[in-house]
DNA sequence: CTGTTAGCGCATTCAG
DNA sequence: CTGAATGCGCTAACAG
């Protein structure tokens, strides 16, 4: 029961038919005197159009469906951000769904969401399976994906492979010879492969040096509660997949008074803003993610006005040097 | 155009009456015969109803809009986290609207939601003003408020004076006497005022000790940039109102080579996970923002039942002892 | 148990 | 420029 008075009560106190109503609130000709007698009874009645029968009848809803891995999470609220700066002034509102880290829980997100009739859909995805791609094919609406990369569809993404060479290129002139890349699992094409494998590559490329692997989760304590196994490894640099793993490990070297980068050096992905605060502040690649939802969220508005994609999607890296890495001789 | 077929062809397939199939989708009696037939078709067609229609009728849209101050946060992204692991399981979907820390932006993003229909708001405020408590009033939905307090509407909330009284009196069985609050904008009444107010209660009751503030905005590099003035007022002890303040002074300090906490002391609100990467660990008050979430949605639903309220209101405040105090004699 | 009949609130023909 | 009439797709009486 959220609406009280509709269209037909305000057009009896006007003295004018419901469609001349409808015709004031949808930019129709009328006459200014009834106009003006319309706009009163509006305001009497603080009359608001029901947005169910609205929708029912004009077929786009003005929602965009997001659905996300997880809500808890710096970079996804950054994406998130940029997402609404652009969606918000151009009368959108977001649906928000999470997937939990979970490919099947994201597929029926994107279902619901169909169902309910958004207007598009931005998927952050974990992993886009044909299933996936399926579904895109099949649904009358643009569906985006992020975070995830795949030929079939519209994506907007990172250079991953390129983020990982970068850092591999750098350490390798640091010197290091021997790495450790505490990553996550290989199902995340982005950073479980794609990340890791260009970092391999640059950083072994013609020479003898080697990377070990330890598979972490993605957050803070899985990383470090595997630190004991990533030291194991006895590498000159730990190589976290984002900042939030080189974190942990960072916590756990300096509960064990293991001096960074004295002893080891640790190095990041994403850029958080933690990354400049911690003691010693950690070396990273970064991406501006808000800039991603940016990108992301007009490219959807391209894709919904039918409109040539104008946007270009080329995400910019930043390599940041800061404490954490030693330079070797 | 999200759908295509209707409720209508499904019927004609399955050789029965529109509200056959609309019992078999709503659980009516239907025989196990014409169930089957039903059911053919619905897999046939592909069918899913329209969400438009079906909420046009219903009335309860299963939607909550949830009104949020920023999304880039840590907090607001636990909270968050809660707030949807509650909400899901039990059928609803979020309406997400970004205030952008602005209260007129607040209180229009609540008109807008009222519009929608949604089924009840929960508002991450920044600040009750009588213009919310008049909309909340007004409004023939539950909208639930968190961050701020008023009696007249309904709150979950931390207690921010309590939560400041903790830390004043554990930095005066520190030996501390001369403390400075770095903390917000009186606005807010939470942070800015219960917070501080009860910091100083505790802090100078029936002794000889002073509280010196600076107002600083809620983001580390505010914080970080009016370190100096903060550090001219010369106290043993340095409070932050939040754990990003006092991360941007300890950054500060640190550059400076600044010994916290031989020199100075430092101590924060909110128990962060990065409070304890940081070097020296921050010494805070934890707030479980997740659970807050919790909360506030089960709150929420019991509400929309009507049913009498289960939930404990009651927030847990957690005292995180580390390293950035230093005891004085 | 099932089909028929009305609307929900609005936008949109179609005549005037 | 404006009113009357139609139906979006669905649910909920209402009789049977």
């Amino acid at each position: 029961m959220a609406q009280k008075v509709t269209i037909k009560e305000v057009a009896e106190i006007a003295g004018v038919a419901q469609s001349t109503v409808s015709r004031y609130l949808n930019n129709g000709y009328i006459s200014a005197e009834k106009q003006a007698r319309v706009r009163a009874a509006i305001e009497k009645t603080g009359f608001r159009s029901n947005f169910f029968a609205k929708r029912l009848k004009t077929k786009d809803s003005k929602l965009i469906g997001i659905v996300l891995p997880r809500i808890d999470s710096v970079t996804v609220g950054k994406l998130l951000a940029g997402v609404s700066r652009i969606l918000e002034p151009n009368g959108y509102q977001g649906l928000l769904l999470i997937s939990h880290l979970d490919s099947q829980k994201e597929l029926n997100n994107i279902r619901n969401l169909l169902q309910q009739g958004v207007d598009g859909i931005i998927v952050d995805s974990v992993a886009i399976s044909s299933e996936h791609i399926k579904l895109s094919k099949a649904a009358n609406i643009p569906i985006l994906f992020t975070g995830q990369k795949d030929e079939a569809v519209p994506c907007v993404k990172i250079d991953d492979y390129k983020a990982g060479r970068m850092m591999g290129a750098y350490l390798r002139m640091q010197g290091h010879k021997k790495a450790v890349f505490a990553g996550v699992t290989t199902s995340d094409i982005a950073v479980g492969v794609d990340r890791r494998q260009g970092f391999i590559d640059a950083f072994t490329e013609n020479r003898a040096a080697t990377v070990d692997f330890v598979e972490t989760g993605f957050d803070f304590f899985s990383a470090y509660n595997l630190a004991p196994q990533i030291l194991e490894k006895k590498a000159s640099v730990i190589v976290g997949a984002t900042d939030n793993i080189s974190l942990g490990i960072l916590r756990y070297l300096h509960e064990r008074r293991i001096k960074v980068p004295d002893t080891v050096s640790v190095a990041g992905f994403g850029g958080y803003d933690v990354g400049s605060v911690v003691y010693p502040s950690l070396t990273t690649i970064a991406f501006d993610y808000e800039l991603m939802g940016m990108k992301t969220a007009n490219y959807l508005l391209d894709l919904l006005k039918g409109k040539e994609i104008t946007e270009n999607l080329n995400m910019p890296l930043y390599f940041v040097a800061r404490e954490s890495v030693k330079k070797l001789n």
